[in-house]
RNA sequence: GGCGGCAUAGCCAAGUGGUAAGGCAGAGGCCUGCAAAGCCUUUAUACCCCGGUUCAAAUCCGGGUGCCGCCUCCA
């Protein structure tokens, strides 16, 4: 079965066909550097972050680019309110950003290219815009004429003779300065309120708007064509939809082939906001104690385009899912002696696994197979009948398949401190006497101390609680 | 006002025309000195509500209700 995915563009299930053979471009929204990232956020990245991963364990090799955007309203805001460079400000949320990367265990991306860095490729974009006639200049400013980009409205399928200026209420569209309400800003001419955030350029003084940076720092890295372009849903529109008609119209090429979305993240069945008390960046979680690798399962075990509910009882499954998993390996591990391969059954999760992953990344109906070659497994194990080979057989599988989910590795804690080992032993020799009481009261000072021990044939296991 | 998405057991969540995956929690059993872990069995007369199409619908159509999103810089 080929490896199909929804692509907004079109709105249907499409097989998946790189413009070059066995490579894939692919670009991702990132984020703006003027706090720290929320789980909203990082749905959008662990998503990404498994599209590129199933790519690559399906052997294509994947150029990602994800963006920072570093300059913007809020930032300069920020800065005016702080006396802060901008340079400081977003230096300090980027290194923050990547933090947060690696604590979910997020493939880094190949390069993350940010927007001031990227002024002259921007400038560059904008002249050629001009010079063919997509532009118009408004105090100074710059905007695009969407009305000169016949395909305006394709990706959101946006009707726009429907469309209410200002009905979001982000803006004050009496303070707008654009001819038609619905063009948007290339180049931003400077204001006293932007201070030293400015930068002289050819088209004056003044910085980029917002969808440039991504039509410029994407066409740089990979081409003005190329394969894949995800974002939360919320970049449907405007700013994907921006990007195609800036993009298309400068190169007066196809800008990408696959659109792909993901829905946004609920908290407790509510939209996540400050008022409701249900706003969590990534940081505030882990500081609750909550292992990063549930919180990964939570973003990442349902389906991309389904909204997904994070509630702290979903944590608390998931990380009951995670040491199943990883008991399940511990006792892998221990495996000795002759006995079944347990090939079929690997080969039956694999197939399985990858039928439901090429399905548009289906991951919930991956993991059932994985959860499904467990229970196998530790039946096979029960009965006596697998062998060292087909435990290394099956551990080798959910390493295969941890590199594409990022969730079936090893526990990674500690060995129990001497003192709590001692107590093992001390426990071990009350229960060869026969002394249960002496030896229950053992296991629950270990206990309390924060490790569980687990008895099996060949003697006490010690886990952290 | 316009457009789009979603609604499956206590919770999370697949399935999108042929009779409800999987996980967590719960119940019973096996194993264990007792536990833990593991295994087995069990837990949705049925998929938000009301109509309709069909031999057959959670799955298609129409109408409701609720939640979420977009309609100029929010993943």
């Amino acid at each position: 079965m080929a490896l199909t995915f929804y692509n907004t563009l079109t709105r249907a299930l499409e097989p998946f066909k790189p413009l070059q053979e066995g490579k894939v471009g692919l670009y991702t929204c990132g984020p703006t550097i003027y706090n720290f990232a929320h789980i909203g956020n990082f749905r959008a990245y662990v998503f990404e972050d498994l599209l590129r991963r199933y790519l690559e364990y399906r052997g294509f090799e994947v150029k990602h680019i994800m963006n920072l955007t570093d300059v913007e309203d809020k930032l300069i805001r920020t800065c005016r309110e702080t006396g802060q460079p901008l340079k400081a400000l977003t230096a300090k949320f980027a290194a923050a950003f990547f933090e947060d990367v690696a604590t979910l265990k997020i493939k880094p991306a190949q390069l993350y290219p940010a927007a001031t860095d990227h002024i002259p490729e921007m400038v560059e974009m904008i002249k050629v815009l001009r010079d063919k006639g997509h532009t118009y200049e408004d105090k100074g400013s710059i905007y695009f004429k969407i009305g000169s980009f016949p395909g305006y409205g394709g990706l959101g399928h946006m009707d726009l003779s429907q469309l209410q200026s200002g009905a979001s209420g982000r803006v004050d569209a009496d303070e707008y300065e654009a001819e038609e309400a619905r063009d948007f800003a290339l180049w931003k001419a400077w204001d006293a309120d932007d201070g030293e955030v400015y930068w002289e350029t050819e088209l004056g003084k003044g910085r980029p708007g917002w969808h440039i940076e991504c039509s410029a720092m994407s066409t740089k890295y990979l081409g003005p064509h190329f394969d894949i372009h995800c974002g939360g849903v919320d970049n449907i529109f405007p700013h994907h939809e921006n990007e195609i008609a800036q993009s298309e119209c400068a190169t007066g090429k196809t800008f990408v082939n696959y659109w792909l979305h993901c829905a946004h993240l609920v908290v407790e069945g509510r939209k996540m906001s400050k008022s409701l008390g249900n706003f969590f960046t990534l940081r505030d979680l882990v500081g609750k104690g909550i292992d990063p690798v549930a919180i990964r399962w939570v973003l990442l075990a349902t389906h991309y385009r389904q909204p997904n509910n994070f509630s702290f009882d979903a944590v608390e499954a998931a990380k009951q899912s995670l040491n199943r998993i990883r008991d399940f390996r511990i006792r892998l591990a221990e495996v000795r002696g002759d006995g079944a391969d347990l090939a079929e059954l690997c080969e039956k999760c694999r197939a399985e696994f990858e039928a439901e992953m090429d399905s548009d990344l289906n991951i919930s109906g991956a993991l059932g197979a994985v959860f499904n070659f467990v229970r196998d497994v530790n039946k096979a194990l029960d009965e006596g009948g697998a062998g060292v080979r087909g435990a290394q057989n099956a551990l080798d599988l959910l390493d295969r398949l941890d590199a594409v989910t990022g969730i079936l590795a090893p526990s990674t804690e500690e060995e129990a401190p001497a003192e709590i080992m001692d107590k093992v032993l001390a426990r071990q020799q009350a229960r060869r006497d026969r002394n249960f009481a002496e030896s229950d009261r053992l296991r629950d000072e270990v206990l309390a101390a924060g490790w569980v021990i687990e008895d099996t044939p060949k003697g006490p296991r010690v886990k952290k609680a």
